[in-house]
DNA sequence: ATCTAGTTAAACTGTTTGGCTAATCCCGAG
DNA sequence: CTCGGGATTAGCCAAACAGTTTAACTAGAT
């Protein structure tokens, strides 16, 4: 990647049992970054979440600018090395849908702060994800494609209707992450995602699943036949 | 509301064809919040969008978080009080949803400031959006119910399969939003969105019907009556 | 004892906010 | 026309605060 991405620091220490402090900085500011943005986020408070004092921030990254784009720069590279890894062997398009759905929902509920620092600069319209995109682009097997290439094979083979791969593939991420990042509309609008946020995923998981399996199957096909798991009698109410 | 959301302040001159100064600071303070954040906004900066000294600002919004909330207040009434009002008088299940599309692209597309505002606010996890929300619950009618029942009254004639209306709506939200809100990524990932983002929006458009409609669809329907406008032969390549 | 990485408290520097004042502009009323 | 008053400006100030740096302290290793 553009950016120094490994953690680095003074810390290479032989064999210490120290605390791995850096590590825990990087949390705490990834933490901090999510949650505030790169410019609500204080150094403080970075400092306070890591539990150590604000100057050995400084130690560990010279500023506030570095600690950010570390911070940054493992996000994204952890969201694309992650991303086709769900899609390994299965066969027909169905089981590659719901792997991926499932796969992408998961891993954005357990990186909850990789996904908003990556929405935070969106937003705020940086370099920063340009200059990644750039160099992920060159990258051979560039993971975004994976999902892509699958569904236009499956149009070729006529399993599923005509669609654009790009447009399709964009839905579905708009499916799977929507939700995730206006979590507190949802929440206010609708009674089972405040009381009980996981079974609401677990809800969503299956409608996204339901709704684009029938908005994609090929127009001939056979109306009877949901497939294995779709949530029993082809709703999802 | 909750909040004082009219844009008062001294400018309560009778007749005059003053350039409404207040106007003027409420635009550039939405697109400096929109595109900074809250935190990441400067007073100077909004001062100068707004082409008026700073002072002026304190003048007409004595702080910052004032200037703020008064912006937020007004995009949450905007936002919430277009939404329904497309839907007026269409009949079919099909040209319900269409307009509900075009309406929230279209929305979306003049108000860009608004949803950023709004994202924002859910990234950010104030109080704010949660008062709004809870006194937006209060109105009689609430307009994000609209959409949600006209989903429900298709179910209940079996228009259209038997889905959750909350997933669903959500669902539709999000093919909506999504990409705007990660425009840059997109931009990125897809040469079209690149090179003339217009064509694009109208292609996501009819990706989106088009998706929506075949994944919602009674299992039933008669497969060879695509709606009127659905894009041709009913693929959306 | 000395060296070094890790850590800290405190100081330094620049910026931002909020507030204030005095001067000016401009319009409409008298 | 002049006057008055709201609108607006430049400019200043103090307090707060954030980011950064410095110098000193600690504890374990050599």
């Amino acid at each position: 990647m553009t950016a120094d991405t490994t953690i680095s620091g003074p810390s290479r220490r032989s064999g210490t049992t120290a605390p791995d402090t850096e590590r825990q900085i990087f949390d705490a500011a990834l933490e901090v970054f999510s949650r505030k943005g790169k410019d609500g986020a204080r150094m403080q408070e970075i400092a306070d979440a890591a539990g150590i004092n604000r100057a050995l921030l400084h130690y560990y990254f010279r500023t506030k600018q570095q600690l950010y784009e570390t911070c940054f720069g493992h996000c994204f590279e952890r969201f694309m090395q992650t991303f086709g890894q769900w899609l390994s062997d299965t066969d027909s398009f169905a089981d590659t849908l719901r792997a991926f759905i499932d796969g992408y929902i998961d891993f954005v509920r357990e990186h909850r702060q990789v996904m908003r620092l990556m929405l935070n600069e969106n937003l705020s319209g940086g370099t920063l994800l340009g200059e990644h995109l750039e160099a992920a682009f060159q990258t051979e097997g560039f993971p975004q494609r994976i999902m892509e290439d699958r569904i236009r094979e499956a149009v070729a083979r006529a399993e599923i209707r005509g669609v654009d791969p790009k447009q399709t593939l964009l839905t579905i991420v708009s499916a799977c992450l929507f939700f995730f990042v206006t979590r507190p509309t949802v929440t206010y609008l609708n009674p089972l995602a405040a009381e009980d946020f996981d079974a609401f995923v677990e809800e969503r998981r299956r409608h996204i699943f339901d709704i684009l399996y029938y908005g994609l199957r090929s127009g001939d096909a056979d109306q009877s036949s949901s497939p294995a798991g779709a949530g029993g009698e082809g709703g999802d109410r």
